[in-house]
DNA sequence: CGTATGGTTGAGTCCGTTCAAACTGAGTGG
DNA sequence: CCACTCAGTTTGAACGGACTCAACCATACG
């Protein structure tokens, strides 16, 4: 399924290649999926695929957005920063999705790998000019943001109104549904990022992390099963105690 | 400069019309700016204009996403409730400004009148087969939308990580800013809502935000001229408030 | 084994909340 | 004109959830 009359995968760090996009196994995830094949050709013209260690910075906030990203593998985290070092992790991007959205001809946020990743990255200029020709994608890419926009109004009600409990639930249901949209199972569900990650993304410190975690443990609706996993013991209580009940 | 052969403009409470367009003040606030004078007549015919007193809903939160809408006066808010009541302010909209989008078929907020307000309304089914016609129509929206993605990471950060003092000196200054995009006087600033929805949109309370106004007030930052306007008196002061220093 | 890094747990503090009361101003009616 | 109401706002006092600071624990690695 994955072998398409070539054995090659990008594996060099840092580097680039123009090899795959036949054997991409995670293209129905990707606005790729809405392109024939002559589009993809024209597509793969103006990409590179690269491959970065974890804890590596993919863009910096301000810099000059030339790029635009989709996540073929690995986890991906976006985030702000205030004057005195305080962050606020905006998102999580796992494999299949898409990042580089400007508003200006500047990033407005930090991009920075969580684990080892893989990402294609366009050229913003010819992959617009691409748009341009094919409003089908331009579609596309509209819905993306229509979605992404609703997601971080969910976020928002998580920041301003939630509990660290029910932040946390929240947080743990999300991974693991965002794991099951993407084919991988949802429970037991990765958490791949660290605390301090998980803290950021929350509005929380990691100590309240680290606490409540041990608190919904002891309340039996999950269990930690180290280095990242967690099994959802009770699934519907973690959704009670999600949304405040 | 409002006159255009009709002086005919819709005053009916919750009633529409279909005159003006023309005569219409704030074209170059919305998408219709891009759009030529044949499109225009397209776009109209789709077109209700509402308008609505104070306090009234525009539609409820998983109700049917039928109609997309502009803002041409007055000022709306975007709200999501969770079981209990609590509730989150995900944005104010102003003159010029659209709202609608929906990732589903169904509306993923409340929206509600703050003020007295007029709206464009247009049938969703109607406006999006525009789209399909007219790429730089969803050009133009997927700028607005990536806009809006923007404007949410940064109420992220304000509402995860800064303080009452600094969210309610961004918030100032925001309102301050958003007037002046759109031509009107940016200090004094007008807030049109009351304390509720400021503390529902910063993630605070009612008490609270009371108290950080009094604050601002007694650094001498700003000055409270009584209903909802607000003189800023040092305005780099505030904000060195809202980031932190 | 020693060190480093990330995670957990504990004790005390503080910022924002909660609950309560007083104040303000606009509208109403005697 | 003043008394009254009522919603919105301000102020006060006490509380509490999350934070801060600190110590301890677990796992990985040289």
């Amino acid at each position: 399924m994955e072998q398409l009359g070539t054995h090659r995968h990008g594996d060099r760090i840092l580097g680039g290649d123009r090899q795959s996009c036949g054997e991409c196994e995670i293209r129905d995830l990707t606005f790729c999926s809405v392109l024939t094949a002559e589009e993809m050709a024209r597509v793969r013209a103006c990409r590179t695929e690269v491959k970065l260690p974890a804890h590596h910075t993919i863009f910096h906030e301000a810099d000059e957005a030339d790029h635009l990203f989709n996540v073929t593998s690995g986890v991906v985290k976006l985030y702000k920063l205030l004057a005195d070092g305080r962050r606020q992790i905006t998102g999580f991007l796992f494999a299949g999705e898409f990042l580089g959205l400007a508003a200006n001809r500047t990033y407005a946020y930090t991009a920075e790998t969580v684990t080892e990743a893989k990402l294609c990255r366009f050229s913003r200029r010819r992959l617009e000019k691409l748009f341009d020709e094919w409003p089908h994608l331009e579609k596309h890419l509209l819905g993306i943001a229509a979605s992404e926009l609703i997601a971080a109004q969910d976020q928002m009600v998580l920041l301003g109104r939630k509990t660290a409990q029910e932040k946390m639930a929240s947080f743990i249901l999300m991974m693991s549904e965002r794991a099951e949209a993407r084919g991988q199972d949802g429970n037991p569900v990765t958490l791949p990022m660290n605390r301090a990650d998980i803290g950021d993304y929350l509005g929380l410190t990691i100590e309240t992390v680290s606490r409540t975690l041990t608190q919904l443990k002891n309340k039996g609706v999950i269990s930690l099963m180290g280095s990242g996993h967690i099994l959802l013991s009770k699934p519907d209580d973690l959704g009670d105690l999600a949304e405040g009940f």
